[in-house]
DNA sequence: AGCGAATTGGGTCAATTGACCCAAAATGTC
DNA sequence: GACATTTTGGGTCAATTGACCCAATTCGCT
């Protein structure tokens, strides 16, 4: 079975396309030459151009949906460093940059693309799944459940958002997770 | 002065098609023929299609830039109240889909043009002064500023990336303007 | 050795692109 | 009426595109 590491090769040689020059810049032709086979080649693994897109999204999207899996360190400490560091792992995503101007592209062409839409849409929904069920284990028992659902409709756009705002505030991954955790402890507390 | 008109004309026929085509589909021939002008005479008022789509974005931000000159209503209500009241008008922008559209072809665009990146990063920056200003004639004058900046670096990205994770939450505009305003409130209270 | 999948490299095809050029005509504006 | 600005519509140009085709190999198995 060669042909999961020709897919594979292929996939990156888009996705680093993708990164450098673009959608419309991502050719066919580029990305056979960016991965170092002939354009009938590729076009033998992905007939269309469409067929490599959504391919491209499920493997980028794959690295995200793992993490989904595990579920969180049960370490004993308050609420706030739990939370805190949640945050710290999202934001050191390894190349937290490229992954976010792919993203970026990622956004724009599912406008138009509706099997793109339907896959983000299925992974944004596991994804408050995730954050629904990490708060519920993190949480104390007495909380109730619409606090949670509530800290998870502000928490899902305001990660997803990040990478847009991100240059508007100067300060380091270790204080924003920071802040961001006293943000959501305050929404999780028991009411007054 | 019939160039500003004619130039209106051409913006809102590139950002028609930047919507309905994408910003690949969105080419100098198309925008000509969709602003109902040859293409010499867009070529003549923007040479390049960069510049094209330079004004484009500062065009679109407009109507977004001169909300913030206005100051909040100083209506006497609660401060949950007046959060749901700021989260509505947010929400309940013209044609949030269409825009929000482009927005995300604008945010994958600018990720290889530096001139798009500057101005939608000034834009972004007003838009979190904005809001700093807004809590604090809002919140009860005991609450620290440090407060206030959480709660700024918690919207911001929220309200941007809400476009991203839209489809997930199966909610009014009227329910999630209660949700953000309960959430938000929570973080500006004082302390316990 | 044989077989099928993978791969090459060559090619075609019509279509489209952005940038550029220019003469002529229309449109204001003083 | 004279003048500068806009606008037209025609064209060129080299370059690129996605999709498609195919004969000839090479590769990986068995």
């Amino acid at each position: 079975m060669v042909i999961a590491d020709r897919k594979t090769i292929i996939l990156e040689a888009a996705q680093t396309l993708l990164l450098e020059v673009g959608n419309a810049g991502m050719t066919m032709r580029r990305v056979a030459a960016q991965a170092g086979i002939s354009l009938g080649n590729l076009q033998y693994h992905y007939p269309t151009r469409d067929d490599l897109m959504l391919a491209l999204l499920l493997k980028f999207l794959e690295p995200y949906e793992a993490k989904l899996d595990r579920p969180l360190s049960a370490a004993h400490q308050p609420l706030v460093e739990k939370l805190k560091a949640l945050f710290m792992e999202a934001l050191h995503y390894p190349e937290f940059d490229a992954c976010a101007s792919i993203f970026k592209e990622l956004w724009a062409e599912s406008v138009r693309s509706p099997d793109l839409k339907k896959v983000l849409n299925a992974y944004y929904a596991r994804l408050a799944e995730f954050y629904r069920t990490a708060f519920a284990s993190i949480v104390p028992p007495e909380i109730e459940a619409s606090k949670i659902e509530r800290a998870v409709m502000v928490l899902l756009p305001m990660l997803e958002g990040y990478c847009v705002t991100k240059d508007v505030f100067e300060i380091s991954n270790e204080r924003l997770s920071a802040e961001w955790a006293k943000a959501v402890a305050a929404m999780l507390e028991p009411d007054a």
